[in-house]
DNA sequence: GTGAAAGCGCTAACAT
DNA sequence: ATGTTAGCGCTTTCAC
């Protein structure tokens, strides 16, 4: 016998096919005699269930999967732990689709459900944009959307406090005297991404202080939030040769960088520039300086995404009872403030 | 009609179930007008194929699993990129297991293939130790070993030169002067992992030039290869009161955090301490000062462990081939100087 | 509390 | 170049 399947097991325990299935699956009518007999066979023959045919019959995987741009990159690696976590809680698995920043990445993800082995889609979605939103309605499977803007009404939406996070940054940056701050990680494409949400957020704070938008204190990442860029648009803003006392980056790592490229020119950290993140990362904690940032509440927006998804699955399996109206979860944002900004007075 | 099957398809396109098939999977013996008659009826009805009720007949699911600890650490999740694309390109896909670090977890994901979901596993192991070997041997499906030792001449592996990068490392610090050269990322455990690896090539190197090592140098970091346990282990050796005037950390987060703890007590990077990393993330190109580091050939190291796990594959599919012995490749590693070590004379 | 029969949707094996 | 038949290993359904 290459590989026992369940009939062996049943054979072996004296009981039928059904039974050691009922035993498997948790079903609580079993005398404890047959269970114990059946447990014990499904040991001795090494036996481990075929998940393949379960789901084929049952209809239900109990895989999600989770459609990210990149693990390469902390904020993602981060993330991907958490729900991997949360859905261990829960007794579920992760199949995790990167995406790579790209439309059709994003695409292939969305159809994955459809090919019935992942009941579900956690979707953190970096490159469709809002002419896509008709993609994410009318599924046929239950979809959560992580970390953007809110596209569309009718889907499940946990998110950060965007727009009040930047703001947050960009203010605490006025209140300790910056008033030439450099906005890092500008991108050209109206993905309706953090880039646009969080640069309204430092335009809100500055005019709310009567202080204007100025094009050469904005540093544009269109390759992506990798340090290299945030160091290149860094390089970028200050070759403009317009004064800087403050940075906001749009996250961490473009944070770095650009500590990085102020650092080759000899300006110090927090005392010629302030520089304050996104995301804290746990690169934030350990830089030199360390990094003031913005925690975007990680855990929360993971656990709180597959219990959405746990419910609409729920839903699903449980017709007649009533479709709840979608939900929108944002996540609470939290400063943290470091080296990298003077203290507060 | 909910989801369409292959049937629906057929019954449209007006052939049977069985040519869908063939068409959809790539049969090259086809007519072209049947061909389009297909895909059009697939297009119209849009129709997805059901991935299990084709795992579950044909008995390969053309996914792997990736056993990693933890994706949040750059290096794992950096690897992780690496062998989804490799396994893009070869038009298989990934199951991601985290193990966290833990003997449960590699044992789970040990377990995973005889579940049928995944065709075989390419593990990078962190918990189990030289007495799990049997565990290793005389799988059922294929495994392919990244990262490690080697446990087993029965298994196929996938390294990076551990002993020769830490002696690299070390040897560059002594050419630059350095006599009092702490290790950073001990491990009490006898895990058989990079650890003890890494440490061997450090004490050779310092053998080699007639120089004892010195237990006051030695910073443990039992709690994980994180940013905090490098500062931490950095503390525990700068406490003792010995003097330090070079740093191998083994890998790049503990030599930032050791950077960190550094800089803290005003001691300068590279003209007090000099600090050698391992692993090359993305982060040691862009610190401050940026890292030296051993570039352990990352992506090469994906790339061969997916081929190898395909061809092993293609083994299992064809009987009567003889089996290949196993493989041990060991990926090329490159010593990559930038700021935190001076210039070698 | 347990079993028998049927069938989930696809592809292997074979036939034509 | 395409169709027919059978069955992968499990769970649903229903019987007792």
């Amino acid at each position: 016998m290459v590989v026992p399947t369940m009939a062996d097991v049943a054979r072996r325990a004296g009981v039928s096919a059904k039974t050691v299935s009922n035993v498997l699956s948790g079903y609580p009518y079993i005398r404890e005699s047959t269970r114990e007999r059946v447990l014990a066979a499904v040991d001795e023959l090494g036996y481990e269930i075929n998940v393949t045919a379960r789901i084929l019959r049952s209809g239900r995987s109990g895989l999600i999967g989770l459609a990210v741009p990149e693990l390469g990159q902390p904020y993602f690696g981060e993330l991907a732990d958490e729900v991997l976590a949360a859905a261990r809680r829960r007794d579920v698995q992760v199949l995790i689709e990167p995406t790579g920043f790209t439309r059709e990445g994003e695409l292939a993800a969305l159809r994955e459900p459809r090919r019935r082995l992942v009941d579900g889609l956690v979707f953190s979605p970096a490159a469709l944009d809002q002419s896509d939103v008709h993609l994410l309605e009318n599924l046929d499977y239950p979809l959560v959307l992580l970390g953007e803007q809110v596209f569309s009404t009718h889907v499940d939406h946990v998110t950060m406090h965007n727009v009040e996070g930047a703001r947050a940054a960009t203010e605490l940056l006025l209140d300790v005297g910056c008033r030439r701050i450099a906005a890092i990680g500008m991108l050209h494409a109206r993905t309706a991404g953090s880039a646009t949400l969080r640069f309204q957020g430092y335009r809100e704070a500055l005019e709310d202080r009567g202080l204007a938008v100025d094009d050469r204190l904005l540093g544009w990442a269109d390759d992506g939030w990798h340090r290299a860029n945030g160091a290149r648009a860094m390089a970028a803003v200050l070759d403009t040769g317009v004064e800087v006392d403050g940075v906001v980056a749009f996250n961490d790592a473009l944070a770095l960088g650009a500590m990085h490229e102020l650092g080759v020119r000899g300006l110090s950290i927090p005392r010629d520039v302030a520089v304050v993140g996104f995301d804290d990362v746990e690169d934030a904690r350990y830089s030199v300086p360390s990094l003031t940032t913005i925690d975007p509440g990680r855990r929360e927006i993971a656990q709180v995404a597959l219990d959405l998804l746990l419910r609409r699955l729920d839903e699903v399996g449980s017709p007649g009872g009533s479709v709840r109206p979608p939900v929108l979860h944002v996540a609470d944002m939290r400063l943290v403030e470091r080296e990298s900004t003077p203290r507060r007075v």
